[in-house]
DNA sequence: GTGAAAGCGCTAACAA
DNA sequence: TTGTTAGCGCTTTCAC
């Protein structure tokens, strides 16, 4: 394919019409007689040409490419927020370039081979409070926060609805009695812990329960947090019969932890999750959970950021999606 | 940013010098006297100039861009060689679009999206044979094939030693002394599985065991499949005493029904996986496996891809990964 | 409805 | 060591 490919004058050549012509008809201007559009489009199928997306680029001063950079790839909800905007904004004619950036320093170089040399025009940063990522952020760049409260002015975000995702959990282990309800959180300095965490305080102030700070135990979203968590909460003065966890992955930790341990789940021990991740269901007991969709997630932050693209003068909107739904559907 | 960014142009007049010479100093050529370098650079800080990616392309003819298609971004595997890819070729200054391909067709539009339009100079392609896709893979794009043998001329090729695999999980259950190992397979069109089941084959053999075809039932890779395959094999006129799913999802599957038919795991029947997939550690009872180094997979298709797109004219070479180990590192 | 000219921001090839 | 001249392949004025 290399350097030998057929090129727009090659096509003009053949049809016996100006390059302007072609270009006009493979981007569908009107002013073009049929009967020239008909001899360009001959031309093109029998060259077998395809213009070149790299100079329509250079011409225009427009990328369509959006840079995507995430904590890693290979966790679940990210991936699929990454996969849902991936394939939303290829819809629209336009490309995800999605990195991995473990950390600051990482999401600092990458904007700068990313975004400062153009390569990109615009930029979805997930979890941009989980460290001082944000701090990076260019301001001039069509940006949108995925995962994160409407903190920074200029950028767009968009989130679950983790308040209602803290209500949700906290209400079905007080509907099934229990009255010492603990929670193992993320990290505080995310958003969405503060937000599940503020759900779950809600729902304690509705059943007039008082507030126990042993109950609220901080963990990582690792299972190896919800285990230690666990062992943490045994050693407390009053043992919660439940245990909201904050994600799923921890809320297997937190089983884990409770076998091992000799409790047995459900009749000692309730325990509820938030994500439904897959394989969810095949844990022992099942895991009961609150369902997320993150696919839809990152449709709307394809929604969001083609917008913020193509009016750069529109205000940041800021989308919280309210689609948590308890039971979250069986699988086998 | 848009459109008023600091050119080349800027930074030469700044400089005193031609566009030709600030080229040089960006590019790091050797022929510019200290004293001008110095004046160049002097004149980039002051006005913040950041070569524009794209107008180099446009020179260079090239993008530095792989194309990564894969039939999704979020089951783990996929998503861990893709991490250990991107990481590893953004190292060498080069980019990796990974897209999700489910079906052939949407494989195919994907390929004129960003190859035939020179988005890209490269192409990743996750288990081609899979399905049909391999059809379409154009003749003359650099190609590495991802979790495949080689079987297409052109293409360099990389996989785990999933023989290996085969036989480290086999010989792990005879060497409980079992002697009815059944085997649940992925697709049959896929080389994986071909080559899982190989192992398989070689290590009965080695202990001669003789095959019997009702020892050998076909899933899909989902948790469901593994579950009906136990089921399957219930109805055989010998039920084994172990099984060898040839993926960790199948497992869990399998895990769940023998729970569901009142199975003891690992008293009745043993399990044992392929992949160590995160959790593996979890599943009541931990599941056993084989551990696959995904990131190395990912790392190894990156230095094929970059090798291939450099130099053209190298013969496509075949990297089979001898890193499969067992017992998998224990996690909580 | 069509074509000519100019340019996107940079680099490659050649001169000086 | 440095500058000049031409592009890369396309789109965008603006004529005609």
């Amino acid at each position: 394919m290399g350097r030998s490919r057929v090129t727009i004058r090659d096509v003009a050549a053949r049809a016996g019409v100006s390059r302007q012509t072609i270009s006009r008809v493979i981007n569908g201007s009107a002013s073009v007689s049929s009967e020239t559009e008909a001899n360009v489009k001959a031309a093109i199928a029998a060259l077998g040409y395809q213009p070149n997306a790299i100079a329509r680029i250079m011409a225009r001063g427009r990328t369509h490419t959006i840079a995507c950079l995430s904590p890693n790839l290979t966790d679940y909800t990210f991936a699929s927020v990454i996969e849902g905007a991936e394939a939303a904004v290829r819809g629209e004619g336009y490309f995800l370039m999605s990195s991995s950036a473990p950390t600051p320093d990482a999401f600092r170089e990458l904007l700068n081979v990313l975004v400062s040399s153009a390569r990109t025009e615009g930029l979805m940063v997930f979890n941009p409070f989980a460290d001082e990522r944000h701090r990076f952020m260019p301001p001039d760049v069509p940006t949108v926060l995925v995962g994160a409260r409407p903190r920074m002015g200029i950028a767009s975000s968009v989130a679950q609805d983790d308040v209602e995702a803290g209500r949700i959990a906290t209400a079905h282990l007080l509907a099934l009695g229990h009255r010492h309800v603990a929670t193992v959180t993320g990290p505080l300095a995310e958003d969405c812990t503060q937000d599940r965490l503020a759900g779950y305080y809600q729902m304690l102030l509705q059943s007039r329960i008082a507030y126990d700070p042993d109950m609220v135990v901080q963990g990582d979203w690792s299972a190896k947090s919800g285990y230690e968590a666990l062992l943490k909460l045994r050693t407390s003065p009053v043992m919660p019969t439940a245990i909201f966890a904050q994600n799923d992955q921890m809320a297997v930790g937190i089983l884990r932890a409770a076998r091992d341990s000799g409790l047995e789940v459900p009749v000692q021990l309730s325990v509820m999750g938030v994500d439904d991740i897959p394989l969810a269901a095949h844990f022992e007991p099942p895991l009961t959970t609150v369902r997320q969709d993150f696919a839809a997630m990152g449709r709307e932050a394809a929604r969001l950021m083609i917008r913020c693209m193509e009016d750069p003068a529109a205000e940041p909107e800021h989308v919280r999606l309210r689609r948590s739904t308890y039971p979250a559907p069986a699988a086998v």
